[in-house]
RNA sequence: GCGCCUGUAGCUCAGCUGGAUAGAGCAACUGCCUUCUAAGCAGUGGGUCAGGAGUUCGAAUCUCUUCAGGCGCGCCA
């Protein structure tokens, strides 16, 4: 409806208006035409006649005066109004209304889709938590948002591919492998266990599963854990050295097996979240920098070539300061040994080489001095940083009540993810973490997040949804089936529903906004409305006693309402209810 | 010190590609169940949109600046 307004307006402007082609140019980019907020204003309202006028220099009112002679016969349009200071409200005849009812339910669940990306690629990498524990709270946010969009976008006609980057070649594996193996031999009392190491209990459970303890004798074991280092870096990195010299093959077995035991946790908890991933990167899978096959030296190897990268100090540089990053940064250390930096460079490369239109990176905010790094080595490579959108999540803090929940990842103490999910439920743990921008902090209420009001939203989308439900069964009960008729909204007789569906009529812009800024939290709040008008319409009208045709009209609106929802929750990967 | 983010009702937050009277919820006060789910609805009070300047026909929204708060600034990942 709105693309055909706005082909009548361009066209005005271009063969009618008498403006000059730069002064439409200006006009067409600037201008815009919605839904209006409210029925007072009509159906649709442009600015056309302000923007006109204040590109051209002319009164806007009469811009829009001029704009208004030519729709006013346009099939469809009951009357135009100027209003305020020159905008034009547009109100549809009932017909025209009535169809947008129609039209919708018969789009069923594609209700709210479009074709926005026109089927371009994009790639959206998100969680990629650490595999050396459970997920917590603070990844859930992330994982519920990256999801998300990904649907959104999926829905907006982009072929979305959803991917976890998996960390298993860095000092954070060794030190996962370590803690593991200092559990299995019981190497400290609990007091004195390294504090740089994991502590949480799945890793005693996971040490419980190597079965190659025989490996090692109790001299090695000796000679490993003797004369350490005060400091707790250097013990940790010590005890490292100290069993890869020792016994090396019981060492991969544990890396392996501790890897893959986290990593299937990691699995579940996502699936059990309803998130699903398309592929899962490993960083290994870059190889090693002295290895001229792997991705990794090929991309070193190119930012040399281009004269991007440098070396100084025995260390190989990339000049990020080229795009406004404080100082270079560091691609290969003194020793040999590449940084998680040079990795990363290299998985980007080859996010690019697979083809991809557009890349959505999903970090935790107290990475953002980090985006500058990853963009400057994207153009040394020959690549646009137009084409990756870094997306800042702000970790959440968990509240009960007004209690602040503290958490520690050196301890092992934490709120993981899946005790959240067993706490409130997947829906309302999704639900919660969408409520707000991702890039602002959130504070996670766990008792606001399990209330049954009108304070956690969930339950009041999901009650109006519920209640649409009941009605329809109600309704079914006494006729059989559903409704088709729309007659007495169409004739004019019953208005009561025409805000209900004004409002639903909003939808498929709010997803395509949503798609747009990529922000999830728009739907959450459109759906907050669209059920407040629905209460707002259930308490002053008792539907079953209208009359029968009346009756007819509602419930298809209703449904219309009922559908909407249930499209907008699953865009979010929430299943909408049926009974509470 | 440099960079990024934030500051809207007593509290928690929407609104920000500039637009028509700045919105919700909570809290306070008042009404509404012999009726389809009261997990709800309706109403009242509450705002110099942190302060200041600028751009504009028009600014919560854009620019600059001051103040306040948060975060980031490793040859860690």
């Amino acid at each position: 409806m709105i693309k055909f307004f706005n082909q009548h307006i361009e066209n005005f402007l271009v063969k009618e208006s008498g403006y000059s082609k730069e002064d439409v140019i200006l006009i067409k980019d600037k201008y815009k035409t919605e839904i209006t907020d409210d029925l007072k204003k009509g159906h649709i309202t442009t600015n056309i006649g302000l923007v006109s006028g204040s590109v051209t220099g002319t009164n806007p009112k009469e811009a829009a005066e001029a704009l208004k002679k030519n729709l006013i016969n346009l099939d469809g349009v009951d009357q135009i109004e100027v209003a305020g200071p020159g905008f034009l409200n547009i109100f549809l005849n009932r017909l025209y209304f009535v169809n947008l009812i129609t039209d919708s339910l018969n789009a069923k669940k594609a209700y709210g889709t479009s074709n926005l990306g026109e089927g371009k690629k994009i790639q959206i990498e998100f969680v990629s938590a650490n595999p050396t524990g459970p997920l917590h709270v603070g990844h859930g946010r992330g994982a519920a948002f990256g999801d998300a969009l990904g649907r959104i976008l999926e829905a907006s006609g982009y072929e979305v591919s959803k991917e976890y980057y998996i960390n298993d070649a860095g000092r954070q594996i060794d030190i996962l492998t370590v803690s593991v193996l200092l559990r299995l031999f019981k190497c400290f009392e609990e007091n004195s266990f390294p504090s740089s190491g994991y502590k949480g209990k799945y890793i005693i459970d996971i040490s419980n599963e190597i079965d190659k303890k025989d490996c090692i004798n109790e001299n090695q074991l000796k000679t490993i854990i003797s004369n350490l280092p005060s400091d707790p870096e250097e013990e940790i990195d010590a005890l490292i050295r100290n069993f890869k010299n020792e016994a090396i093959e019981l060492w991969e077995h544990t890396k392996n097996k501790s890897l893959n035991v986290v990593l299937g946790l990691i699995k579940e908890d996502l699936a059990a979240f309803k998130v699903d991933f398309n592929n899962w990167f490993y960083e290994s899978s870059l190889g090693a920098v002295g290895d001229k096959d792997s991705k990794i030296y090929s991309a070193i190897n190119q930012l040399e070539k281009s004269g991007q990268a440098y070396k100084e100090e025995g260390a190989l540089w990339l000049n990020t300061e080229n795009v406004g990053d404080d100082k270079n940064r560091v691609l290969i250390r003194e020793d040999g040994r590449a940084t998680y930096f040079a990795a990363d460079v290299a998985y980007h490369k080859d996010k690019v080489d697979r083809g991809f239109d557009r890349l959505i990176n999903v970090w935790g905010s107290d990475h953002h001095g980090y985006i500058k790094r990853i963009e400057s080595s994207l153009e040394g490579l020959g690549f646009s940083k137009e084409s990756l959108h870094v997306q800042l999540v702000q970790f959440a803090n968990l509240f009960q009540g007004k209690e602040k929940i503290k958490m520690s990842t050196r301890s092992g103490k934490f709120f993981t993810l899946r005790d959240l999910m067993d706490e409130i439920g997947v829906d309302a743990a999704r639900f919660y973490y969408l409520s707000k921008q991702a890039d602002q902090h959130l504070d996670f209420d766990i008792e606001l997040a399990k209330s049954q009001n009108k304070e956690n939203l969930i339950y009041y989308i999901q009650y109006a949804h519920a209640r649409i439900c009941s009605l329809q069964n109600k309704y079914i009960e006494l006729n059989d089936s559903l409704p088709t008729s729309i007659k007495s909204i169409e004739d004019g007789a019953y208005l009561a529903c025409d805000k209900l569906i004004h409002e639903a009529s909003k939808f498929p812009g709010v997803v395509e906004r949503s798609a747009v800024a990529l922000q999830p939290h728009l739907l959450v709040f459109y759906l907050r409305d669209l059920a407040h008008q629905f209460h707002s319409f259930y308490n002053d009208n008792p539907v079953l006693k209208e009359s029968k045709e009346n009756q007819e009209s509602i419930l298809q609106s209703l449904n219309l309402v009922r559908l909407v929802i249930a499209n907008g929750l699953n865009l979010l990967g929430i299943d909408a209810l049926e009974k509470m």
